[in-house]
RNA sequence: GGCCCCAUCGUUUAGUGGCCUAGGACGGCGCCCUUUCACGGCGUUAACACGGGUUCGAAUCCCGUUGGGGUCACCA
């Protein structure tokens, strides 16, 4: 057999995005589709989404909505699949029973295909009673069973499985990230690819899947690497019944890891892609990081747009090495997209973070003019609450924080002072408020500004930090600023 | 255990035989700016796992060792 590996390039590359539903989106899964995603952007081929829900008792709609949203929020469209369509439908596996039971037939008619009847427990003790390694695997026993032994198991009321006869020779193939990988004889055996049910296996739809769908590039993770030389064995096959006429190109991304140096578990809140939308990352953040897992634009510069990484992206150039998922980085990069918005959108993406802050077209006024403030303050969408929380509350009800309350007796004068110089202000806007306040304690009273601004700080917002203290009065108006200001030294 | 993959600062990445006394970013530390906190700026910390080759020359190629990880399912 003339192994065909697929020469496509440009227009004509097919990858494909082919999660499970089973939980969460996870950060390495999306991480994968991402770099299938560019690197279908950045040839001109296409994307297909597709669902392998061939386990019904892990997969879940809850789940496969998750998957839809996760890519609709980082901006990963597809141009085949499930919610768009296209010319291989359906694309959810579980749709897909009858395509696959007549590919069953003709590698069963083939004799690809043969019957199993032995169990997980059968297979360990004879491979113990072989004097083998136990964890060995199948020694494909059953190859060549009679008819009467078939009958005789039929007989004990026992169903089979179907095992695809794998070559007695080795395989190799050309990784993309990797380069050359070889596994020798006897490293994999014949595997099954149907239940005693009928119903396939992973091991049999996704690349019965991948060829109907004609994928050229099969980009993922590390995981599944020591599965592709099964997968290239069944590609023979299908070749051979004319299903298809070439192997895809295989690239086995890097693991993402956590901080233990395992691969982050489904276990582990950073895993789980919402979580950090939850926090706050935005989508341009987010992809940025998960960019750098395995990938870098250039030598000096980590901060990008999606439309550079599009441009640059070639799945050759992926590191193998593994990736931790570092947060503080991931944070700062999120930080630096967040001050690469424009600040109505920003202030309009931060309006679901803000709560019941946020209620009416004042409010939203509020937080567009006070968006600027906090602009270059956040590395992530949830921390404006905290910051801007003081402009949504109302004199009366502001709390103030235990460590932000500052001594009486220095905070008392400053308190006087400010009231006094701010009262007879006219024109109300951060400059006039900062003149004044700063001839009335700076010079007036030969206070250290940290030492002169701090009470106020704590009236005005509660907090020890805060936005710009005079753009904050300025917002707040002025009084509602001297109300606050009367009222802290009232308190003391 | 068999097989497979991986190996540059704490982390992530640049580096594809000479440009490397190894560059960027995050983190850490220090300083500057300053109305707090940030942002920004400047500086600093810190790495080619080890051993053999090949070569005039190796982080870069080869072999081995060590160390990590994965996989050996009628899960995906």
């Amino acid at each position: 057999m003339s192994a065909a590996f697929t020469t496509a390039t440009g227009d004509a590359v097919r990858v494909r995005f082919c999660p499970s539903p089973t939980g969460t989106p996870h950060v390495g899964l999306i991480r994968t589709a991402l770099f299938n995603w560019a690197y279908a952007r950045h040839t001109g081929g296409k994307l297909i989404f597709r669902i392998e829900d061939t386990d019904a008792a892990r997969d879940s709609e809850e789940s496969y909505a998750q998957l839809i949203d996760a890519m609709r929020w980082l901006k990963l469209d597809w141009d085949e699949g499930i919610d768009v369509g296209g010319p291989h439908a359906p694309y959810r596996q579980s749709q897909r029973a009858d395509i696959y039971a007549g590919v069953i037939e003709q590698l069963k008619a083939s004799g690809h295909l043969y019957e199993s009847f032995a169990t997980g427990e059968e297979i360990e003790a004879r491979n113990i009673a072989n004097g083998r390694d136990p964890k060995q695997g199948y020694d494909n026993f059953e190859r060549e069973l009679t008819a009467e032994a078939i009958a005789a198991y039929r007989a004990e009321g026992r169903a089979p499985a179907l095992r695809l006869r794998v070559p007695d020779t080795e395989l190799s193939f050309d990784d993309l990230v990797r380069g050359e990988i070889t596994f020798p004889v006897g490293s994999f055996s014949d595997f099954v690819v149907v239940r005693p049910n009928g119903i396939p296996l992973y091991t049999f739809v996704n690349p019965v899947d991948d060829a109907l769908m004609g994928i050229t590039h099969v980009l993922r993770g590390e995981d599944l690497l020591s599965s592709t030389p099964r997968q290239i064995a069944l590609y023979h096959a299908l070749i051979e019944i004319g299903l298809t006429d070439f192997i895809p190109r295989f690239g086995h991304l890097p693991y993402v890891m956590g901080e233990n140096n395992k691969k982050l578990s489904k276990r582990d809140p950073e895993s789980n892609l919402f979580h950090h939308r939850d926090r706050g990352f935005i989508p341009e953040g987010l992809v940025n990081y998960l960019a750098l897992l395995g990938w870098s634009l250039t030598h000096d510069r980590d901060v990008f747009s999606i439309e550079e990484m599009v441009a640059a992206f070639d799945v050759v150039d992926v590191n193998p090495n593994p990736a931790r998922f570092d947060q503080k980085k991931a944070e700062s990069l999120n930080g630096d997209q967040i001050r690469l918005l424009e600040t109505t959108e920003l202030a309009h993406r931060l309006v679901p973070y803000m709560g019941d802050y946020i209620l009416t077209s004042e409010d939203l006024a509020i937080l567009l003019s006070a968006t600027p403030l906090i602009q270059e303050r956040m590395q992530l969408l949830g921390e404006a609450p905290a910051l801007l929380g003081f402009l949504f509350t109302s004199d009366d009800a502001l709390k103030y924080d235990a460590d932000a309350m500052p001594k009486p007796e220095a905070a008392a004068p400053v308190l006087e002072a400010s009231i006094e110089a701010l009262e007879p202000l006219g024109d109300w806007n951060h400059a006039t408020i900062e003149a004044a306040l700063r001839v009335a304690l700076i010079e007036n009273l030969e206070l250290k500004p940290r030492i002169a601004f701090g009470p106020l700080r704590t009236a005005i917002s509660g907090r020890r930090i805060s936005p710009p203290l005079f753009e904050s009065m300025h917002l707040l108006g002025k009084s509602s600023t001297l109300a606050r200001l009367a009222k802290l030294r009232a308190l003391l």
